[in-house]
DNA sequence: AGCATAAATGCAACCGGTTGCTTGAATTCA
DNA sequence: TGAATTCAAGCAACCGGTTGCATTTATGCT
């Protein structure tokens, strides 16, 4: 095969171990020698196994991302790509390494998490999700491998790291921005409410609503589910009310976009005839038309801190459980005008 | 530490040999063997140490994806995630595991590839794109590893196995769609020049138009290269034209969503005032208003396929570099209409 | 029954590193 | 100068599996 520490250690008349010494720049090895040695390396083109390393030390310096369930839909909003962004920077500087579940059903997703943690092939996890009755983070927990959950976990959350805004008071402040607005009729589009994130920003439109003593009107909360012809079911319902809503909070950007497109086949202008404050400040609010006032959840962010906090604790397993809260900004954009 | 072949082996009464070919499903062992050494790794709670394996066997059983650069711009477009999707599909069905290059810029990324290759942390490399002056694949040609690219190669590409549309073909068709409609003049608003693709599909646009013995106007050929403001910029200055344009070919869905919001601020509508045909047919293209018609150029078959052929070729290192163009279809919306 | 042959299991080396402990060399100090 | 101490390098076991070959056990055949 290739040239191994072995190798190396004949040519320069040392031993294997000093090899491996030179590699970790250890302080036990003289100078001299480590020059030597490193032209050695250098002569023969020398390069670390890794798999050797890990099964050595037990470590694999890679740290594995758990996505939820891989259909189109869930993969297509831009929180997939830019939280692996983020993860990815940290990684990078940490020589990390990244590997992903590849199961598209919740319970092969659940099979390669197991996978991953008993085989030994990651130091620590990373869980893009948090949602009802999910097998994952129980088993996680029970494992005892370090992990951090993006989102705020349902269950035990005190003893489980976790990464995430702030989407109760997050949701609050977009609905505030739109009562400020002197919007009364404000409804909230949502997503799938298994999901805690949905849960969470709904919570925050209502206190927000009844901040105002205003009444919740059961009409103005509904969830996009089952992409764009749901989507557009609910605009016509939301329209063909008796009052209907003046302003939209709308917990997902994508959904905006499906908002955008259905109320425009309805001649709803926005912002004129209707404003909108939408989540998660991705390229898609940017450049929709017109573009989107949101709610920039910081989703790079997100997933830089939930790495931090991952290899953090990877490095001291017995480290305290803190979690990370991470601000939200509303930029103002033009979907949003008082009434 | 956990359990390992070597306690079951002395639990089961046998070696520890006996134990890897029962693991293994070797047809050397009885079925009484089997049985009963199965048996005692359940009780044991025994799993299998990927790390001691790979060593063992020199074969990682996963596959590494070289990304372009993590740029927010070149992440978001929903190729990302929908070419994963995709190789996931197969790395799923043949236990493969993904790795992924955590660098951001191109520099990162190479030295990535290098400590995947001759790290030995990965039995074969999948690279998303092609582009001029790039370092990886010639790297990758050197080192012997198996890989695929997706994407025509721009070098040896005889030698090279990779998965592509043919972006000629489909660029043709589709400003031929444009031209049956009685389009004459038809623009074409490409992405970054560097990547093979856009290249391809600018040939195509020019073959479609020289087919219609039309002249290519040089002002008709454009490049969004730097987002929102330099896509507004771009229709402005097609729209200024003395004879401006009737039709758009739009290489990149999030492009056309920029377009889509230049020419409404413009007061253009579409497809009223302007047609627009676009690629890759993502969400994006059908929840945009109005919906787009797009050259479906099946990202998720790309990645299926891409994998495919990367596994096959780790599994047969001699075998055939074949090539495979997935075929593109056009989808039919509500963004283009007769002259 | 006796021997050839086939089937099942064990032995031990190997994959490529790491690391605690020991030994040998160099330096310090009286 | 010799003993004590420090510094550098080597030895060998280990991480947890796999696999070619040797050995034992079972089966077939005359």
């Amino acid at each position: 095969m290739s040239v191994t520490i072995k190798d190396v250690a004949a040519q320069a008349n040392v031993a294997p171990s000093t090899v491996s010494r030179v590699i970790s720049d250890s302080p036990l090895i003289s100078d001299k020698t480590k020059r030597k040695v490193q032209k050695v390396m250098d002569e023969m083109g020398y390069h670390l196994n890794y798999n050797a390393q890990m099964l050595a030390t037990q470590s694999t310096k890679t740290i594995g991302i758990i996505m939820k369930n891989s259909t189109p839909e869930s993969m297509h909003n831009s929180f997939f790509p830019e939280v692996i962004r983020g993860i990815s920077a940290l990684c990078s500087k940490h020589d990390f390494s990244i590997s992903l579940t590849t199961g598209e059903s919740e319970e092969e997703i659940f099979t390669d998490t197991v996978k991953m943690v008993r085989g030994k092939r990651v130091d620590g996890m990373i869980v893009l999700y948090s949602k009802k009755d999910d097998k994952v983070v129980p088993y996680l927990i029970e494992s005892g491998i370090p992990f951090v959950v993006i989102g705020k976990p349902l269950i035990e959350s005190g003893k489980i790291m976790f990464v995430d805004n702030d989407n109760v008071q997050a949701a609050k402040e977009a609905t505030e921005f739109l009562l400020n607005l002197g919007h009364e009729k404000i409804a909230f589009i949502g997503e799938d409410e298994q999901f805690e994130v949905s849960e969470a920003r709904l919570n925050g439109f209502i206190q927000a609503v009844n901040g105002k003593n205003l009444d919740i009107r059961e009409e103005f909360i509904k969830n996009i589910q089952f992409g764009l012809n749901h989507g557009k079911q609910i605009v016509t319902e939301l329209l063909d009310l008796a009052e209907p809503p003046t302003a939209l909070v709308v917990s997902d950007d994508l959904n905006a976009l499906i908002v955008l497109t259905a109320l425009s086949e309805k001649n709803i202008k926005v912002p004129d005839d209707m404003s909108m404050i939408v989540f998660n400040n991705s390229v898609i609010s940017e450049v929709a038309n017109p573009p989107l006032t949101t709610v920039d959840t910081q989703i790079y962010q997100l997933g830089y801190e939930s790495a931090n906090c991952l290899i953090e604790l990877v490095k001291d397993p017995q480290m305290f459980r803190k979690s990370v809260i991470i601000p939200t900004v509303i930029v103002e954009r033009n979907s949003c005008l008082p009434l």
